[in-house]
DNA sequence: CTCACTACTGCAAACGTTCCCAAAGATAAT
DNA sequence: ATTATCTTTGGGAACGTTTGCAGTAGTGAG
């Protein structure tokens, strides 16, 4: 591919001449400047941004790392994010880890050696091994959807525990006084930990309620669908009934149905996140919304300034959610 | 940061030496391959890739450009695609077009200048100014979703033609005779056109059936509403609906239950997608399912043969589609 | 005609690697 | 001891840019 000096000896200047005509720098010849131009046209120059990137020891790139492209908590997040990063000028390196922590580690290390400017992390759960590669990671990096400021990390999460809360208070104001739910994996502290927790805590200050059934599963309706068959067999005065995400309550509700009970009336059934199937489904889904793709901007335009200043201003960052009701609660 | 140079000195060895420490050759000596090894430890040495990939004239770069973020297609096609480039030891460079046209050449042009080997270009239509973007890319262009094949542009696309005919077919058998399709933008070849040109196609060899009515709007669940509450208005004898996606499937369904009638029975209705919303909506949503993580697999495949060939040895694949029967036709 | 000044241009080093080539040291064969 | 062979190491060019510094031309003033 051509390249600087090709452009040079095609147009009689120096290299140098060639670099000042393409970063339009002031101080080069009216005619000259027209003659480089004619010879970049002419032997189809384009840029050699790595080279650049090597001299200038900036890459513009920014690394991020999802669990899963097509999740709703994702797929948005990504659209935020990548709006603001796009217009800070820099650009999108994307990885998969598809929920393995020992994939997320080797991306961080691939990242660093890629020379990435600073990396987003959705994290599914933050073990040892995981804080301390990001301890390491001379970029700066700022976690989503997991609390990492124990450990010093910049986060930015939801509000899971007031989730639980608020959970807790609507089902009961509904009618419901044995309230099951329905998480993931007890790894994932933000989702089932959390969630479970909050609920826990608002029950436990209204006396009469029942202790509450802990069942764990996949994000997936399939397997809330399953998870539910089961709850419904063992408890079976069941109805109330909270899931970690809205996928979960809609194969929680399928559940339902078939055992010929009626979602919203004979047991009342909340979700998390707002996914468009909640509004589709019938009945529709009560649920939280949370604001995903204003988060992916918020955690964009938290690491931009954490390049830019090399020092967190802000650590953590708990993003607020909103009630939305509809039939099922 | 620490470079092979300060490793060097550290451990007192030339950098040539240190370079095959890490890249592990043979014919070093055991003793100063140990001794390199601590001095790399002890200053946290991290391989910089931008000049590997200066010398070596490779970035492992394969850049992605979608239209939006949160869509089955792509965040599915992603999952997949992904999957194939991580295998092969290269990254994803990720844009997103938000369907502008400009920017989509855009990207293409900032691509180039980063040196990716390969691009991946999720379209929503293509002219003469993407052609000729693609054209002059010295990186390989896979087009999804949209047929470049006329410009010689590799593509892999949906078998759109035969989905609208086998859609004209299944409204027929289930006893429709006023039909009507919703399509997009009519810039959108693919989505648009091929699928009403399949539909029309077939109608015209069953004689007895009315012209067909050819509405517009966007990607949107309110869009189908709105249109098909028009449509609804302008012509009452409507008795068959395709919709060029599921979500504006259901947006149409939302419309003909206001409207008093039964998606299903007095209106036939079939979207386009299998989009996990179409399982979950009421009546449930008949449709067609395209594989589109498998095309995203494929069509990384088959970019991956290109970037290693420097020549097509497919140049375009059409994908199959499944008829899946659902409650609404 | 010389001097000073400005406007323009080229040389060469540097960014952090890799890798060819040659040098040096070690070992074995004559 | 000399030569040959093999192993291990270092020097330095190259990848394609940018940039400080120096050099050359041209211009106007004295």
């Amino acid at each position: 591919m051509a390249g600087l000096h090709e452009v040079a000896k095609l147009s009689g200047v120096s290299k140098s001449t060639v670099s000042r005509v393409i970063n339009n720098e002031y101080g080069v010849k009216a005619s000259t400047k027209e003659k480089v131009q004619k010879a970049i046209e002419e032997c189809g120059y384009v840029a050699n941004q790595v080279a650049r990137d090597l001299k200038s020891q900036k890459t513009h790139l920014i690394g991020v790392i999802v669990p899963r492209m097509s999740s709703n908590a994702t797929a948005k997040g990504l659209d935020g994010l990548s709006s603001i990063i796009d217009q800070a000028g820099k650009h999108v390196l994307l990885a998969n880890s598809q929920q393995d922590n020992a994939k997320e580690i080797e991306y961080i290390k691939r990242f660093n050696q890629k020379r990435v400017e600073g990396i987003l992390l959705y994290a599914t759960h933050l073990d040892s091994a995981l804080v301390k590669a990001i301890k390491e990671s001379n970029a700066p990096v700022v976690l989503i959807g997991q609390d990492g400021s124990l450990f010093n990390i910049p986060s930015i999460i939801y509000d899971d525990v007031s989730v639980g809360f608020s959970a807790g208070q609507r089902l009961i104001e509904a009618g419901a006084s044995n309230i099951g739910f329905i998480g993931v994996n007890s790894q994932d502290i933000a989702v089932d930990q959390c969630r479970f927790q909050g609920l826990a805590h608002f029950l436990q200050h209204s006396k009469q309620i029942d202790p509450l059934f802990h069942s764990r599963g996949e994000f997936t309706i399939e397997s809330g669908y399953q998870q539910t068959k089961q709850l419904l067999l063992d408890w079976p005065q069941l109805d109330g009934l909270f899931c970690a995400t809205d996928r979960i309550a809609i194969g929680a509700m399928k559940a339902i149905s078939e055992s010929n009970k009626v979602s919203g009336k004979d047991i009342k059934v909340l979700g998390v996140g707002n996914d468009e199937l909640a509004q589709v489904c019938t009945p529709s889904l009560s649920t939280f919304n949370y604001a995903f793709d204003f988060t992916g901007k918020k955690a964009a335009q938290m690491l931009l300034d954490l390049i830019e200043n090399k020092q967190a201003v802000v650590s953590k960052l708990v993003m607020s959610f909103e009630s939305i009701s509809r039939q099922s609660c």
